[in-house]
DNA sequence: GCCAAAGTTGACTAGTTGGTCAAGTCAAAC
DNA sequence: GTTTGACTTGACCAACTAGTCAACTTTGGC
């Protein structure tokens, strides 16, 4: 309740800290609902239930809001990078990012959506993200794929390709949900539709890049090229 | 050139239609930038090289312009469905159907981009393609996939998913070209990336719904399930 | 050469919106 | 009970932008 005033001394910040995470959490909704442009400052005051004043009280300007938005993402975001490194099995490895990554888009849709719409627009503020934190993690994966195809565990195919068809198809059902929705019938999809979309998702890929539906270790064959 | 008049009676509509199309690709552009709310009538107006009220002597409202680019768009998306039914294999079908839509989204990655931002925000102006027209493609697609898996053709794999997913893949190339150039040393994929971007998507999912790789006819065995 | 219809355009307006500001409220510390 | 610093908020403004308008030009037909 903003209607609180200040206990400085006794609890810094709790207040702040309050409605910092009221004004965010509006935000999310209002920047992936609307966009960076169509979001007002207006609508997300009203969402987190403050007056618009007292938003630019905490956030001095909509861009400094957005920009503390999509830092909170990509942190959700790097969060899935874990999943990946836990097995050097590809099986195990792939399994358990892509039912991170759709769980990451189960449960954060807006994040995603706002992600997607800065990469649209052409990433004007989260483009030194781009450079350096997933460049890096990109390339240190693609290493490790390609190791799994030196080592004849997987197929082998372009490791790149490989996850941007991930990273595709799992953010889909975050960001064009409303499509998902309207083909189901107007519905979002039930936690059961949702798992077997989970299930389909890791099973053809798997199959799809030739890994063994058991992890089990292979003796190491060279791939040809 | 807009500095040029009226035919009216011998080519009607041609400064029209000049004009207008002139509008339409610079509309496309700045739409799919910035969002409908994010562009501007004279940014439209000055990338298609007249003053903006000459933009809105040819489109009243910037809605009416944004719905013409709309339109346009899901009828190019709607080409792509032919090559879907053109053969009654899966791998031929299949094959012909992410390359179409792979191709798409080399060439109109504009459009692209208009749709996924619509899709984002709810949809506000296309709504009724995705309950009718989309709706219907679909439906029709999913039985065909389904007679597939009873016929012992594909593995059975959720027909749905399956659509989600290529749909996802194909357009990630579009609507997320500028992550994937950032991550391909700033410069967008050359033909031949591109080509062998097409290439893996093809195999992955023709393999991952345990499709054979050359277009052979088996004969039908009923799945389990 | 004159007319009508199409096309062109600078200047204007009304509405929206990000951000400011001054005048407050509140509660703990002294 | 007064001070202090955090927080609140209605009213306001400057900038921007969709859309209008009236005066103008161009062109082909007669």
């Amino acid at each position: 309740m903003p209607r609180q005033a200040a206990q400085p001394k006794q609890e810094p910040g709790s207040i702040r800290r309050e409605n910092e995470t009221a004004i965010l959490r509006a935000a999310e909704e209002v920047f992936a609902e609307y966009g960076f442009k169509g979001a007002t400052t207006a609508m997300i005051a009203e969402r987190a239930g403050i007056p618009k004043a007292n938003l630019h009280y905490y956030f001095p300007t909509k861009l400094a809001l957005y920009r503390k938005v999509v830092d909170d993402i990509f942190n959700i975001w790097l969060q899935s990078a874990n999943s990946f490194d836990e097995s050097d099995d590809p099986v195990e490895a792939l399994t358990r990012y892509i039912n991170e990554k759709m769980d990451i888009s189960r449960a954060h849709p807006m994040g995603s959506k706002v992600w997607a719409n800065e990469i649209i627009h052409k990433a004007p503020v989260i483009q030194d993200y781009l450079e350096t934190t997933l460049r890096d993690w990109t390339d240190t994966r693609v290493a490790v794929i390609r190791r799994w195809i030196d080592a004849g565990k997987i197929a082998p195919v372009n490791p790149e390709y490989l996850l941007y068809m991930i990273w595709a198809t799992t953010q889909h059902y975050a960001d064009f949900s409303h499509q998902i929705s309207t083909l189901n019938d107007g519905k979002p999809l039930s936690d059961d539709q949702f798992e077997e979309a989970k299930r389909n998702v890791v099973e053809i890929v798997l199959r799809g890049i030739g890994a063994t539906a058991q992890p089990a270790s292979r003796p190491s064959i060279r791939s040809l090229a």
